[in-house]
Formats: structure tokens, C-alpha cells, sequence
DNA sequence: CTGAAAGCGCTAACAG
DNA sequence: CTGTTAGCGCTTTCAG
């Protein structure tokens, strides 16, 4: 591999001046750059990143830790991030935080191999991500409520989500609700039963323990909690399903059972993810504003890195969209 | 921030000791070995990551360079490549082309961010590609027959599969068949679209100007190209849909145009998404492995890492999967 | 404008 | 086992 010394040496010209030429510095004469850029290209020079890094110590690059790069949720969220990075001139990288503290992700922080990082990954830490923000290091979380130095965080506001998904349930005549939950170590998840405690006990109605069940997120585990539910033979008037690819799951098991939505029962998700649209029926869910929150993430941290002040914690609201699998039992605009 | 010269120092020892120590090599003391790793803990000491890369010239990192990260197909394929990376002990981060020949991606592959890369993005030039891979830098491209030094290709035999989907149709009865295509730059929609032509001429039919729309591989794209069909008035009797995004969008616009999928007319896709089986009706359409084909691609990645011969190019075959959306019009098992 | 020289933080001989 | 030393490839003063 060619380095800035062999192209400089074969220029003719200094070390300095090969560095000045490619990086596009004005105190070099046009023709000298040219020598140079000639150079490069015949021994087909390519900076070395690192070197380039380590001496600048920036990379021009920030990190979005995901806890797993697939899954449709994401993939907008991914999006609105890219496009402020880049705006900023930045680079962004994605990396997975599969394999929890080992993982590429967590090495990519503690060993600064970035300039900041937006996270969202459960399996992380609060106290890697404490301890590798700071000053010159700003980190986002977007799913926990942890600040600290040169960490802040932008939330949405899964609590009432999850409040207003369940009043609609209720407005809607349904009295009988299940919560098909996320994994417990989700603070997301955490919320979103909350708000559902919340919207129930103010309806004075119960929450039964046979039709609160896990599906981990993921659309097998809203399958099989469906399933379980409709072998305990007593179902629930309508269900909340703590994130729509659970809700995609609890479909197929509610049709492969004949049970129909939403004539026999009514669903709703959460998330808003693209395909809910698409699913029969449509699905009503609780949107997550992912493009504005990874926007919001993207420009706080810039904020960081530019040493603006920035507030430790922003929550978004969420929004109802009503499709058509919840169905009014009764007219629509009563009390309670 | 604390450097491996601070820790040395509170630590006692020389630095090459405290290098030693960090890394875990044998050669220290247990008692040393401590004393460093507490004055590390003490100093909130950090690797830097650059540095090290700069002295060992190797990340153990490779690239999964994509156009854009989000988008549903891309999900099981990152898995499959993550999993292999970390059976290797490497890390992976994954890129997005995006913005082309300015964007992360090329950075990453010109400056050799990483130890290797594999590449399923059409906006990265094959001259970049050339140019960067080589003896020290293996790549895999996924996304077209490229070869040269330290490059390899694993594809997917778009042909055939253009070719499988569109003899189905045919051996199914139908005669008019449409073809909604993918950008022009892809060659997996070239390869996909000249199946289709070989099938058709196979039978004698003929393909219509009229039918042949583009989509551009997304779900809008697919949407419009089928309304325009619609308003052209005269329908085929099916539309092969170079993949399921479009053919997610045409499901749309059928159903808005009151036209019944299968009965009215049949539809067919490519790639197998995850998403397929749950549209009403489920999609027929042609499966890649994608699994198979990330997981050979990182297999292959890492034989090149460890200077093993490899093939210059694989090819994976395809497999139809009949769900309900196409229409058998004439009984099954007749001759062409 | 150009050239020499000083490191960025780390690893890995090499000689005690 | 420990300490000294020489760079990895690059940027960036600081004098010519």
C-alpha cells in the first residue's frame, strides 16, 4: 500500500507539501497539486483512515447502535438519522450491539472509534454508556430515561401511548382488554403497561393475570401468546399488543383460529410500523413518531459535538391511527 | 482522556508492561497485571481504537455495505452475515451507500476503515470496487458478476428465477402476462426480466410495450405502475412483479380499483420477504436465500481474510413458493 | 510556498 | 518478566 511518502517522493516535492495538495489546502500552487494528484493516482494512493483519525483524534463519523440492525421498526428511524448526519458532513455507521457487552458495538464506544453515538439497545449498560459519554464523547439514548455527562436522551411518550391506546379500547365498549407484553427488561415496554394499568383502573376495570402474557416483541411470540390465550378457551374482547409485529403474530393465530377481526375481537398494536396498513384488517395502532425522534436524536447530538447547550431529556407524543380492526361496540363519544 | 502512558505511570510500570497487562498477554505477573488494571479502573482508562488499528493494521472489523439500511429485505441478510462475523470474532458495521461515490460506504472501502467488505449496493462503481479491493482487502460484491483481485461475486440466479416465476404462470394458463421492473441500473432486474422474456418466447407469447412499467424495486413505485396499467384499461391476466415491494403496492392498487387478486387477476413476486405471507391473499412469489447467500458471502469473506483459495463466483439457485396469488386457470400438469 | 521535525497512542521487537 | 525504543501514516507547526 502506498503511503503519502512514496507520493511525495515520487512528485518530487515534501511530505508536507503531498499532505497539503491532497487534502485540498490553498497554500499549494496549482501546478504542484497537480504533480501530486498525478502521483497519487498512479501508485493509486488511498489515505489511510486511521492514521488520519488517530492524528486529527475525530473521525467525522458517528455510530447508530441498534440492538438488532434487521427489523422493520427500525429501518425509518435509520433513515431520518442518515439524513442528518449527512447533512452535517458526517458519516454515520450502524452496528449491532448483538452480543451485548462484547459486542462490536460497545467496543466502537468504549473505544471511541467515533465521534458520538445514538443508541438504542436494551442489551447495553447503563454503566458503559455512563462511563463512555462525556464531554467529548456525546451519547443519546433513546430508549431509557439515563442522563449524565455528555449523555442525554430523547423519549417517546410510551406511558401515554399506552394510556390512549387502552381509553380507545375502552371508548370503544370493550371491557375486557389483555396487554400481550414486550420483554421485561424493556423500559418501553414497561411504560406502555403502565399507561394500559393506568386507562384500566380509571374505567374501574380489571386486569386479569390469565390475559397478561409475554411475546418478547418479536411476531412468533404475539403468535404463540395468542395461541395460549385461545387454548385457555376464555378470550378477551379486545386485545393491546405491546408492539405491532406481535400484533402481526396475534393475527395469524386469531384467523388460523376463525376467530375474526375485528367481528369476534379487536386488536391494536403499537408502533406504526409500514406493514400494519397493509395487514387484513388494517391495523389500528398508536404511531411512534420514529422519523422526528431519530431527527431530534441526529440534531441534539450534533448540538453535543458542536458544544451547544442542550436540554438532558425530550419526549415526544404519540398518535392515534385508527384503522380498522378495533370495532365500536358502542356510539362513539360517551363518557368513561 | 487517559492514555496507556498515564496508566504506566500511576500504575509503576513501564509503558510496553502496561500494553502487555491491558491486552492480557501471559508474560506479566498476576500481581502487575493487577496493579495496572486498577490503575486503569482508576483512570477510567480506554483503549483508543485508532491507535491500535494504526499499529496492528487490522480493525477485525469488515463492512456490510448496503444502499440503505432500512428496508425489510436487507433485515435477514445482516443477520446472517453478523452471525458469521461473530463465529470469527470479528466485528461488523454496516454502511449505507448512500450519496454514492461521497458517501460512508466508499470512505470506508478507499481508506480501509475495515479488513474487508461485502458490497449489495448498485450506486458503488465497479472502478471503486476494483480499485479497493484487493490482496490485503477482500471484498464479496452480492450484486452483480464482478471479479478481479480480492474480489469475488455470490449471486442469486436471477434468470432463472425470472424464468421459474413467469413458466408458472404460464403452466398455470396464463397468456398475458406483465412485467413490472426494477430500476434500470439493477442487473438483478435485468437478469430477472430476461427469464421472463425466455419463458415468454418459450410459449410464444408476446410482450406488450404496455405492460413492461417500472416500479423501481419499492412499494410506491409498484403502487403507480399498476394504477397506470389500470387506467390504460386493458389488464393482463397476470403481473409478475420484479419483487415483493411492488408487488405490495400493486396489491394495493388492485384492491382500490375493486379488482380481486386471484380471481381477476393473478399476481406474482420475487424475494420471499418475510411480509409475504401475511397479504391477503398471500403472495406467490420466488424465494431467494438469502440467508444461504449472506452467510456464504461472510464464509467466503473470511477464507479470503485467512489467504485461503476461493472461487471467483457462486451462484445460488431460487425456490418458487405457492401461496395464493395466482390463479391456476387450467389444470396443473399440462405441457407447456 | 516548501521542507524538516514533532508527535497522535499504541504495539512489538529487543535487550536487560 | 520488565524497560527502552522504533515506528504505524498522517497532520501541522515552524523556520526557511
Amino acid at each position: 500500500m502506498a503511503t503519502i511518502k512514496d507520493v511525495a517522493k515520487l512528485a518530487g516535492v515534501a511530505l508536507s507539501t503531498a499532505s497539503y495538495a491532497l487534502s485540498g489546502d490553498s497554500k499549494v500552487s496549482t501546478k504542484t497539486k497537480d504533480k501530486v494528484l498525478e502521483a497519487a493516482r498512479q501508485l493509486n494512493y488511498r489515505k489511510n483512515g486511521f492514521a488520519m483519525d488517530l492524528k486529527r483524534s475525530r473521525t467525522n463519523t458517528i455510530a447508530l447502535i441498534l440492538t438488532d440492525l434487521s427489523g422493520p421498526y427500525y429501518s425509518e428511524l435509520i433513515r431520518s438519522i442518515q439524513d442528518v448526519a449527512l447533512t452535517n458532513g458526517y458519516d454515520m455507521i450502524a452496528c449491532s450491539s448483538m452480543g451485548g457487552q462484547d459486542s462490536t458495538a460497545v467496543r466502537f464506544l468504549r473505544e471511541k472509534r467515533v465521534d458520538g453515538a445514538i443508541v438504542l439497545a436494551q442489551n447495553i449498560t447503563d454503566d458503559t454508556l455512563l462511563e463512555s459519554a462525556g464531554d467529548r464523547f456525546p451519547i443519546v439514548v433513546m430508549d431509557r430515561e439515563l442522563t449524565g455527562s455528555g449523555l442525554i436522551n430523547v423519549r417517546v411518550d410510551s406511558e401515554h401511548g399506552g394510556y390512549t391506546a387502552t381509553k380507545y379500547l375502552i371508548d370503544a365498549g370493550h371491557q375486557t382488554i389483555a396487554y400481550i407484553s414486550g420483554p421485561s427488561n424493556s423500559s418501553d415496554n414497561a411504560l406502555r403497561y403502565q399507561g394500559y394499568l393506568r386507562a384500566m383502573h380509571e374505567a374501574n376495570l380489571e386486569e386479569k393475570a390469565k390475559w397478561r402474557l409475554g411475546g418478547n416483541f418479536v411476531r412468533e411470540g404475539g403468535y404463540s401468546a395468542t395461541k395460549m390465550m385461545m387454548m385457555q378457551g376464555d378470550m378477551p374482547s379486545a386485545i393491546f399488543y405491546g408492539n405491532d409485529e406481535m400484533a402481526i403474530g396475534g393475527l395469524k393465530a386469531l384467523e388460523e383460529g376463525n376467530i375474526s377481526v375485528p367481528n369476534d375481537i379487536s386488536i391494536i398494536g403499537f408502533d406504526d410500523i409500514q406493514l400494519a396498513e397493509y395487514l387484513t384488517p388494517p391495523l389500528t395502532t398508536v404511531r411512534q413518531p420514529k422519523h422526528e425522534s431519530g431527527s431530534l436524536a441526529g440534531h441534539l447530538l450534533f448540538q453535543m459535538l458542536n458544544k451547544e447547550e442542550v436540554n438532558e431529556a425530550y419526549k415526544l407524543t404519540i398518535e392515534l391511527i385508527e384503522r380498522a380492526s378495533v370495532q365500536q361496540l358502542i356510539p362513539m363519544n360517551n363518557e368513561k
